[in-house]
DNA sequence: CATTAGCACTCTCAATATGAGAGTGCTAAC
DNA sequence: GTTAGCACTCTCATATTGAGAGTGCTAATG
């Protein structure tokens, strides 16, 4: 791995080869490369160059005698300094529009849809991410009566989202008490972060309440169990089976992890949180993931908001070997296009 | 195919046969039969016996010189007559019980936890159709404002589902009237049941309404909506990577048509419901379906009660070469034990 | 001195042949 | 009615082969 003396002609054929290999999903060769691309040299001279490429760790070889394919370090300084960054057409933008649909909807669906759309543009799987719900304000808080031992918490935040929660309660519960703990609980934290529900309620609330102690510990709890990361749902996929279209992934070995991988909400929260970073978008190329089943994969990921500090992340998994060109340019704008959605939802 | 009769000696055969290809996944051959299992008979005599078996559609090769596994319509027949239906073992019931947890949860949670046990249990890929909202009770209706232009609609049924919807609307809506119409709804639509809805919004609440009939127009639709069938979420799944481990989908071509099903909700839909029916558990075998995908498949179904009228359905889909006394016990029993913890949930 | 033509060599992949193994159907004997 | 025996069929795993593609090295070339 000397460090790469990286003239010119060296970049382009890097260029060249990353780019036919993203395309074809064939190891590429010196003999296609001067056939093919326009470069004014002979199979030989690049043969010399591409043995060069890989010995300063851009390119890899199969096995001798198959052509050459992009090295880790290889496809990063392609996505970094050679890949044309594109922007979409208008077309390709009217279509995805157009798929998220004019009607307004709760956030939910948004995203479901989001997962939806992007999976069938980049035909890549999709993961998403539901906004943080830590910075989302509360707008609405209820208990509910469900039967003579149950009842559900909910509340709404600003982004739309509903949670609930239900809290096991003994028999002897009256409804008047339960109503004045509900109204009070709406009264204090309505316009509230989600993340003041405990020193709120502690600090204002505890005092003031004349509930049982029992029924105000449990719904205490509940809130901040509804709150925590740890919620069904999170983690929203689509077009998993499309990783299967892949030549890489044809034998078994190789797809079975992945397909585990995406029944696993816990693995796909840690991938989609350890790679993405506010600001632009993100790649993250195959053993730079931490995750174990994804190392021959990349996932580019980006951010969005769902209000002032509320984020969630949008991502698309696939090969190394991805049109990075294209899936940046979508990941890109359909997190901005997610943020106004829900921006318009939020009235902000 | 001439209508068979059935001595007890052909039904003997016909089991062997149809317990040793569901274990094995192999065709499964006379001589087999005859050194495996203690029936007394020569091969010679058990292939005769396979003949007249294979000629009344019972069984079929798949080609010369290959061991007989059972039709269709032998799967039906071992189904329905041969099989010994058995009950789940002390300990098997343990090991659902515990993982569905003791903890009290929503029926989101409940539902998802099934199929995760479910799934995990059979190693067959699991469905669950949530219940029919048609019938549940109405507990609380709100209004809940979320921004300048949009306000969110949300219902809570005895079941401890949450519907929500967003209702887009017009800047100058006063919250006046929004908590007006909020407060009527939720006093006129509780313990009533979905069904009944539209009829009470229009006949009792149409006339003595204040708020501006835009509003009440875009509300009641809205609710109706909600209570539709293609809410999202409505069909379960887990597991659904289990279906790999089957000998049977071992090659693509087999396996991707399944996968793509997978994320289809609206066939899953179809699936669950076209076989379900209510009482006992129920099979489909193979091309009983009417779902081109699952041809080769059989489904087990049983419904599960989550109150008086609502209803929803568990399901598990595997080959048709499935171990179905092992999945009726446990469908039969899960659906059950879910109707049971949802009972308590709703108090009855 | 960088570039290139030529060539021997390597490795994969698809096509083909081969033989063992399993199972059948039929006939004739029990 | 049951079964032993046998010829026949079909699959599957294994080995063989040759074409094709690509490389690295060397020597010739401008």
């Amino acid at each position: 791995m000397a460090q790469g003396i990286m003239d010119e002609r060296k970049r382009r054929i890097l260029k060249v080869i990353t780019d036919d290999y993203i395309a074809s999903a064939e190891p590429v060769g010196s003999r296609t490369i001067a056939r093919k691309y326009d470069l004014g040299l002979s199979p030989a001279t690049i043969r010399n160059e591409m043995a060069d490429l890989e010995e300063e760790g851009y390119l890899e070889q199969p096995h001798t005698s198959a052509g050459r394919i992009p090295s880790h370090r290889g496809y990063r300084y392609y996505v970094n300094e050679l890949m044309e960054r594109r922007r979409l057409q208008p077309e390709e933008i009217e279509r995805i529009v157009k798929g998220m649909s004019a009607r307004k909807r709760a956030i939910d669906h948004l995203i479901h849809q989001a997962a939806r759309v992007l999976a069938q543009f980049t035909h890549y799987p999709s993961l998403i991410l539901a906004p943080d719900k830590q910075h989302a304000v509360i707008k609405h808080v209820r208990l509910v009566r469900l039967g003579e031992r149950s009842v559900l918490l909910l509340f709404v935040t600003n982004t739309g989202q509903v949670e609930s929660k239900v809290i096991d309660c003994y028999p002897d519960l009256n409804d008047f008490d339960l109503d004045n703990l509900s109204g009070l609980l709406n009264m204090r934290l309505c316009n509230r972060p989600v993340v003041e529900i405990k020193t709120t309620m502690e600090k204002e609330l505890g005092p003031e309440l004349r509930c049982p102690p029992e029924l105000f510990r449990r719904t205490l709890e509940a809130l901040l169990e509804a709150v925590r990361n740890d919620t069904i749902e999170q983690v929203i996929t689509d077009g998993t089976a499309q990783i299967l279209d892949q030549p890489e992934f044809a034998e078994r070995e190789r797809f079975r992890p992945l397909l585990d991988l995406f029944e696993e909400e816990q693995a796909l929260y840690r991938l989609l949180t350890e790679n993405a970073g506010p600001g632009k978008v993100r790649v993250t190329i195959g053993e730079e993931n931490k995750e174990e089943a994804v190392r021959n994969c990349s996932v580019v990921t980006a951010t969005y908001e769902a209000g002032p500090r509320a984020v969630g992340i949008i991502g698309v998994l696939g090969p190394t070997r991805m049109d990075y060109a294209k899936v940046l340019a979508t990941v890109e704008f359909m997190a901005s296009h997610l943020s106004r959605l829900l921006g318009e939802l939020t009235g902000n």
